[in-house]
DNA sequence: GTCATCATGTAAGCCGTTACATGATTGC
DNA sequence: GCAATCATGTAACGGCTTACATGATGAC
């Protein structure tokens, strides 16, 4: 989920580095706000092993091309030498510690395509609400599926909240929780509703896959 | 938070084993559905070390003793032969498997009232609304505190999403899934705010702590 | 005889967290 | 000189999931 995200961004907002990108998932979308450093930083660096995004170089000036040559060391002390020497050799692009700026690559956008399709975790919220999100990148038929396949989940979900209704072992606090759940159920159906109507009604409003 | 679920459980409903508590918890309450033997059966071992629970014997025959003092053999294969034996020493309570029936002890009783009021964890909405489904066992200023407390989350939530609704950069899918969550932030506090009217003006009206 | 249901557990892994380590730059 | 902000990472752990292993019983 988190890929997703870091990727759909990339391809939204252009090229950013890890902290700019933990600041907009924080303040620019609602869902995902509060993810750490501690998850987005290796995040980063998987993608970026999986050819899925590169890190570019920030106008670099032309000895940091040697400080790219260091082979990796494998030990700890190695690793921060080779740090530590790149600062040296300028990699500071503007008065701040060097950062780390991606780029998202052809792979990564057919990771960020299969991620935004694939049925697999679209049935929890959050998940839901980021693939929306994003759905401007998808198909219109496959925008379509995504909300009828969360109208499905939700629909089944609203039975079994509905059945837990009629229990009578529920004090009046129990109740109230799954009441108030119901309702939130069926007005997150209603709403489905309204887009999946919006979508039939006007198919070529949101922009293809690839404009 | 599945420490408090089961807790609450065999508090309100009696003495229970795993299988049937997943049960209660999958069409008991629409909360916490779909939590798996993986982590309910390490659950319930660990809240017995803790000696939350106790494993209480169902009608067991009087050489199911014999069975019971064998030592831990720290084996694999020698756990496996307990099981075996204990089998053949006649567990089986009415013709199904043996089945481990716990009950709850004051320890867990005492761990029960500790999570129930803690804030920690209680942000996220599944945490609060469990605590809230057991809140007659809260009594009455805890119970209000935790509406509170809840309703404070909620109103930081209403502001940074308020924020993130302002963005420029939001295309109309992004825009609706915001739109969408605002309202449902605001529905929340709307509920609670009858909840907590609710409360303060009949103090008296859920069971106390200890009835 | 084999399938569904009841029943208990272990092992491996995923996805995230907090806490820690490091360090440059800016402003007071 | 010291705190705040910017910036990148590692280590350890938490809580949950899936998949696996095991086995009794009843129904067909």
């Amino acid at each position: 989920m988190l890929d997703l995200a870091i990727l759909g961004l990339l391809e939204e907002r252009g090229n950013l580095h890890g902290y700019e990108i933990r600041k907009q998932l924080r303040d620019g979308l609602g869902l995902l706000a509060n993810v750490s450093f501690g998850s987005l930083y290796p995040a980063l660096a998987r993608l970026e092993a999986a050819g899925a995004l590169e890190a570019i170089e920030t106008s670099t000036p032309p000895d940091a091309a040697t400080a790219e040559q260091v082979p990796p060391t494998g030990s700890l002390s190695g690793e921060r030498a080779v740090l530590r020497a790149r600062h040296r050799a300028g990699r500071r692009t503007h008065g701040r510690r060097s950062r780390k700026v991606y780029r998202i690559t052809d792979v990564g956008r057919e990771t960020f395509a299969a991620l935004l399709t694939q049925p697999g975790g679209a049935d929890d919220s959050r998940s839901f609400g980021l693939r929306l999100a994003f759905a401007r990148h998808l198909a219109a038929p496959a925008r379509l599926a995504l909300l009828e396949h969360r109208r499905a989940a939700l629909s089944e979900r609203l039975a079994e909240v509905r059945a837990a209704r009629g229990d009578r072992a529920l004090d009046s606090y129990a109740r109230a929780v799954v009441e108030h759940m119901a309702d939130g159920v069926e007005r997150d159906i209603d709403w489905l509703d309204h887009l999946i109507d919006a979508e039939q009604s006007a198919p070529g409003r949101g922009a293809p896959a690839r404009p």
